[in-house]
DNA sequence: TTTGATGCAAACTTTTTGCAGGAAC
DNA sequence: GTTCCTGCAAAAAGTTTGCATCAAA
């Protein structure tokens, strides 16, 4: 997977090293469409490689956070990471919790706009939608 | 001012009790622009109000955010609280925290675009920007 | 061999909860 | 008078940190 190659080489180049429990990390984000959270990349790195604690996990996190390869979006009071990089709209049902992408065009026009207009340099962006997904829409039968 | 009044009577209207505290917490975010956390709000309230305990300032928020009468965000692990109600952009500078609002009629079309495409009744949207204000941009030296 | 990473436990921060007393209606 | 609200303290939830040990380079 190309992905996982730019993230070894991307770390390798910042003079971090490339260790198991990191690669394990990177390979549950990079296979997941899931937005997990720390402690669920935990439990399902876990299984697999049971030398991981959730610290390891939180570190690695930061690490590639501040790396830019994995994207944080706040969501309850907790952190939520994504490796889907280009920039697209995290819709959030609040009924099953789940978190689907959404690309749209226009939101880079957004922040080309706003980042004009308010003399920001913009480092990034995050467009949150919440509401009730088609399913869970249907099961509180409105 | 009206939009105190129309927190008044959506509380009364739901049967929510009106009290000292609970004023004393809105009147404080409706009069901010800073976008307060809890923390924040409880030690500006209680300037003023001293009967006023932290855990109030969050069950008031939780009353008031359910209502749709405050904006939540989240910013760094703390939610920030904010009573601009139309739908806007929220600019969050890394360098010195402040956040400030932009008014961005585009996202308005955004928003009903994905609704339509995804099939989500959406209850709200949150846009935010991270990046460094011009003054900051200009501290550091770039 | 050197330096950075790991894992554990403890600490910290923010938020939530249970409950007895008190105030709004 | 009834019901809801408040404030305290305790607990929960998520995240960060210090440090001794260990492994990648």
């Amino acid at each position: 997977m190309q992905q996982l190659d730019r993230v070894v080489s991307d770390l390798r180049d910042g003079g971090f090293r490339i260790t198991p429990q990191r690669m394990a990390i990177v390979e549950y984000i990079l296979d997941t469409e899931d937005h997990p959270s720390a402690e669920k990349i935990y439990s399902a790195v876990k299984k697999k490689h049971p030398m991981v604690s959730l610290s390891t996990v939180y570190k690695t996190l930061d690490l590639l956070r501040s790396k830019n390869l994995v994207n944080e979006i706040g969501v309850g009071g907790e952190a939520r990471y994504d490796a889907h990089l280009d920039e697209h709209i995290n819709l959030i049902c609040m009924g099953c919790g789940r978190i689907e992408d959404v690309d749209e065009g226009a939101i880079k026009e957004v922040r080309a706009r706003v980042a004009k207009k308010s003399r920001y340099r913009v480092v990034r962006a995050s467009f949150e939608m919440h509401g009730y997904c088609a399913r869970c829409r249907r099961q509180l039968k409105e």
